[in-house]
DNA sequence: GTTACCATTGGAACAAGTTCCACTACATTG
DNA sequence: CAATGTAGTGGAACTTGTTCCAATGGTAAC
């Protein structure tokens, strides 16, 4: 079908290492015989083969990303700076998208294994230990963003802190009943999500340094998801003594708690103040103080670790962590009655 | 490194074809050297490589998507029905973002090739002529999402018919001065995106057909974005006889006219009706009218087409054209006047 | 006792590049 | 003038798995 290698030097009458040093920008061939390579190359409309290449050198230059719920914006966000930054180096990206622990087991099992890729990206997603071990012995690059492993390199926030941040923006301004809407166990136990639950152990951390009542009922943990967590804060907000502010683990998730709060006829931020996480695209229109963390430099910073691990570096196995941001909008005030 | 297919015949104390028989589950091989193998093969944890397997077949199992701006909902929505397709036919998904002329121009070039990929699904993305025949004289199978081209499948909705029937909607409801929002020819004509300027001729048809006048001040173009539209719905808005309902051709941008009425201090329906394009996600949360068009089914569509011709069936190249649905929520109603 | 046939097996050739050793000229050095 | 060096070149060997032809051993039929 398509000339090869052979088929370029048989044609120009020269060796195939001449061409093959003429492809490969040797100083060993002289000037005639390279022109007169170049010129067969042209007329035969030669491209060499990625393939046969990617064989060789037993380097495939594709970076391969395992993603939960790629909808999401956050992981969007995410996966569009790994793609500027993999473009960027001539890298191709490819994507595996997960949404059951079926596929979860089956990608970590099949998808970091060298003659599918150079490297692996794992968004939101952190190994268990068995998983981690074999990872180790396939010797390929590994980097996680937005999650942590010990002995990989991770990229992510202090959900922790993030999440007394957020808390005590909400304290700082009088708000003394104050509630949480994160993700349920049950479902961040089948991916392994550590983000909600720590947000939410910074939430605690918080309620008990001010010395407030962690009360149950001001605690709601769903399926990650704007129809949950509408529920959720309806249940909360219909309480004999509902709470005057509720921090949100994620954007979508204020969503479902604007929702909630539109359905009751109440107003933001005069009867309920709301915090959100990521500061999402949306997150402006809807004037909703949130915390924002930086979404598409998270990917870019992991596209570049494993760029550089590819290329030969080995970095300490440690995990770095990005600065977030409190951005105040319109959703947060000091409670009614302070 | 890895064990080979040498290494897994040397120790089974067999020939090369008798291993790759095992493996291909070949039955020219008996019972007793089949376990030996396989044990052999368990006990080297050998895996056959993907690469050189590829290398022989001249197959990759991947399928590349070039897509623009794979942040908008719209294109993410696409992506997933596209990804959910493959994985489950053992497809990669390779994924190219394009967000400038020069990029689209390189992928168009560099990524249909052979050795890349198996097949190439493009997203409002047409090609031009001469690409077109670059294209065909690949053989690979090539298919388009959300847009045509001659002698291409393709899979989309028909813009003019759905422009029409959103224009139509609000002649109905009684608008004499109906606006338009949508891309700029100038941004548009960079990546050949055909949709705005079809949608805005099922406008045009439609308001011709009712007699109205078509305003070039009703009609306003900008790049693709909630703040562009903002800010030539604002402008709209403030004219001295403005329009009573605006059809915007994305709901992105239906959400900028929406924040231009807030600016305004205008009320939605009750000063202006809005109806949008796509229905995504949030459009529900924002009580948005909206034309529905299937953008997960277009995907997954687009995939299945890609992969029975991988197999060798060879569809004629016609445009496949899926329902649009007119969604009605709170954002349009008769004008004030009426 | 042959001949015929089949199940089973081994391994060379191949896919399309890269690497590297060997060889040819010609030039420089002693 | 021989010895050494080197730029330029050709092509075998190699990467890993598949394909296919040839060969083996044994059984069955005549």
């Amino acid at each position: 079908m398509a000339a090869t290698i052979r088929d370029v030097a048989r044609a120009a009458g020269v060796g195939l290492g001449t061409v093959s040093r003429v492809l490969n920008l040797s100083p060993l061939v002289s000037a005639a015989t390279r022109q007169r390579v170049l010129d067969v190359i042209a007329e035969l409309h030669y491209v060499p083969s990625r393939l046969a290449h990617t064989l060789i050198a037993g380097k495939t230059r594709t970076v391969a990303t395992i993603a939960p719920f790629f909808t999401r914006p956050s992981v969007i966000e995410r996966l569009r700076g790994i793609e500027a930054t993999l473009a960027g180096h001539g890298y191709n990206l490819v994507v595996f998208n997960v949404e059951s622990a079926e596929r979860r087991n089956a990608c970590l099992r099949d998808v970091p294994r060298a003659d599918r890729c150079d490297g692996v990206l794992m968004i939101s997603l952190p190994p268990r230990g068995d998983e981690i071990a074999a990872l180790h012995a396939t010797k390929l690059p590994v980097v996680l963003v937005d999650t942590s492993a010990s002995g990989l390199l991770g990229v992510c926030i202090d959900d922790v802190a993030a999440g007394e941040l957020a808390t005590r923006t909400l304290v700082e301004l009088g708000h003394r009943r104050i509630g949480f809407i994160g993700d349920a166990q049950a479902y961040t136990a089948t991916f392994n999500f550590t983000s909600s639950w720590e947000r939410h152990q910074g939430f605690r951390h918080v309620l008990q340094a001010a010395g407030l009542a962690v009360r149950p009922a001001y605690e709601g943990f769903g399926f990650h998801g704007r129809y949950e967590a509408r529920v959720l804060a309806r249940e909360m907000l219909l309480l004999a003594e509902p709470p005057t502010a509720i921090f949100a683990a994620s954007d979508t998730q204020a969503l479902g708690i604007l929702e909630a709060t539109r359905d009751l006829g109440l107003t933001v931020p005069a009867h309920l103040s709301i915090i959100g996480f990521d500061d999402i695209d949306i997150a402006e229109y809807l004037g909703l103080t949130t915390v924002r963390q930086p979404l598409f430099e998270s990917g870019a910073h992991g596209a570049e670790l494993i760029l550089s691990m590819i290329a030969g570096h080995r970095p300490a196995p440690v995990t770095a962590y990005l600065p977030v941001e409190l951005v105040v909008r319109g959703s947060t005030a000091p409670p009614a009655s302070a």
